[in-house]
DNA sequence: ATGAAAGCGCTAACAA
DNA sequence: TTGTTAGCGCTTTCAT
């Protein structure tokens, strides 16, 4: 209260205290070798000065902003809740602080992204797909000196921490489950062409579509965006045509929620009609009716995963260089057996 | 190529070029009275030793850690994304990034709030419902230096800059909507009790009621806290009861949906046995089947303003102090006629 | 138009 | 156990 105006730094505390600036420090950081009565001292001076410290002074010393990044494209609201979710988690007790990167599109600008992570001190990043594949990327970051860790990347496991998903296998066995329902007339809405895991989830249905003899011709593949409207479109397009399918797969959640409201809009009825599936298992897939038979995807889990593994880099902890999470899946009531 | 390892700093970019520190820094600040010439030089000189700024040191001496966060609490999804959304439009070419402050409650952690955003070096920040209607957490960021601006507030609109929507008559609009339509055995799921919207929109509904002589029984009120399963569950509870309502008002979308899963699921249907209205106008109420009556109150273009009135004052920009934003009701299908 | 020197608030070596 | 001193990398008076 006798400081004019401005904030009250150490040098105040100590000359409030009777101590010199670096004891301040030692008690504010809890390190060893104070008496107690000292640390009572101080502790009583900082609060009667109204100390707070300065984090940007802490920072530019100790070279760490405690800034975490998380960086991602935007086409799944849920899926970008679920991983901000998982890194907040992780970060809560850890004093550090998230700050989200969303890229409009990252195959157009990889080369800028790591210049707007530098211009940003971010200590570390969480790197979600498409991100997490890019090379370059990558290779800047470590230029950058920035820690970073993947989420479900897709190829160069090697060159950087992984959480790995089997999309491949996920795929392959939700397709199996609407091929064990009798449906032979099956259409699919695949994701966003320049994230990897579209080509992975087409690949586990081709699996599945061999192995049981069932055809896949073009005029039943719809490309999609990962986004509630273009499986909505996607949806339209497909059923649109005489033959229509008995079921569709679509390669997440929020597609396959466009795909259900676009087919009883028109009047057909899910399962009856048409059977239809998600892939991730976020929130949009419970709240539906009927709900939607997905597979889970951990999108929580790994990026609660990755925040582990950059804060472990920070930490100077070995940290896991690979980690893989395991998918189920949940069959819910928008498929079933396929109609006479 | 020749640094060793550590960062380049101006002291090499000034060395290499040949000139002063301060002249780098007037360079790379585009600040005037530097000759072409010696501009050249210096951004050659930067490039050749691979310059980047240190955010850090930079944030020190300017006392701008160039930081803005977002407090919110976190029950429906889709608002949250609606928020960050609109707040990350606004500080896109700003040079300034966005910290994500979710808190569990914040009626619970009303004295913590500001230490936490202290502790992250915040410029400003955007105060999300129900932050935006703490007095305590407004004087703790006055007294912290922390520049904010508000959303949706229901007091002391005086207290700082504010956004404001009117809940109160979007509330009665929405009810007399449902009112018109015959029905009069009407039950609401209200808001989480520790946000002043739920009073605001139950204050509106019962000026609807009162006007047109609707009763509102407290069995016709079931308190939910604005997600999806508290309006299931609030939903399972109204529909149970002999003597059923024949439309049921949520304080909010989330809440909407799940009354309407939990309705469907119980064999009526939405609009022909029930009609449901939701509050917001977020994402969800559009994905659903029957698509949600609500009212539209402009999450996005609220954030929009609030985050301009937090950059204008960091800029000392004489900050708009208080801006009302139009809500609109939009009749979908989850709507229709009393049935008879 | 350019440069020298003094901080911003903090922590880390090194003494005492 | 405690204090002194020297930076961290940048911007900013104030000279020149």
């Amino acid at each position: 209260m006798v400081q004019s105006h401005r904030r009250a730094t150490i040098v105040d505390v100590a000359r409030h205290a009777g101590v010199s600036t670096k004891t301040v420090s030692r008690v504010l950081n809890g390190q060893p070798h104070v008496t107690e009565d000292i640390i009572r001292k101080v502790k009583d001076a900082a609060a009667a000065v109204d100390y707070h410290p300065n984090m940007m002074a802490r920072a530019l010393v100790q070279r760490r902003s405690h800034l975490i990044g998380l960086v991602y494209e935007n086409p799944s609201p849920s899926y970008v809740v679920d991983l901000q979710k998982g890194v907040l988690e992780r970060l809560r007790d850890e004093h550090y602080r998230l700050v989200v990167i969303p890229i409009a599109s990252i195959s157009q600008h990889e080369a800028d992204v790591v210049g707007l992570l530098r211009s940003a001190a971010l200590d570390g990043v969480v790197l979600a797909p498409p991100a997490s594949d890019s090379a370059r990327i990558m290779q800047d970051l470590t230029t950058a000196g920035i820690r970073f860790a993947r989420i479900a990347p897709t190829r160069l496991i090697e060159a950087g921490p992984s959480n790995l998903i089997d999309d491949v296998s996920a795929a392959r066995e939700i397709a199996e489950h609407v091929i064990r329902l009798g449906h032979r007339d099956i259409a699919v809405i695949s994701g966003d062409p320049t994230h990897a895991s579209a080509d992975a989830r087409m690949q586990g249905f081709r699996q599945a579509f061999a192995a049981a003899g069932v055809p896949l011709p073009a005029h039943r593949i719809a490309t999609g965006y990962y986004t509630y409207e273009s499986g909505h479109a996607a949806a339209r397009t497909l059923l649109a045509r005489r033959d229509r399918p008995t079921a569709i797969l679509a390669q997440n959640d929020d597609m396959a929620v466009g795909a259900l409201i676009a087919t009883l809009e028109s009047g057909l009825t899910v399962p009856g009609d048409l059977s239809i599936t998600g892939f991730d298992d976020s929130e949009v897939a419970r709240i539906t009716w009927p709900a939607i038979t997905t597979v889970r995807q951990p999108v929580f889990d790994m990026a609660v995963a990755a925040a582990d593994m950059v804060v472990a880099q920070l930490q100077d902890t070995a940290p896991l260089m690979c980690r893989s999470h395991r998918h189920e899946l949940i069959v819910r009531q928008s498929t079933g057996p396929c109609p006479a």
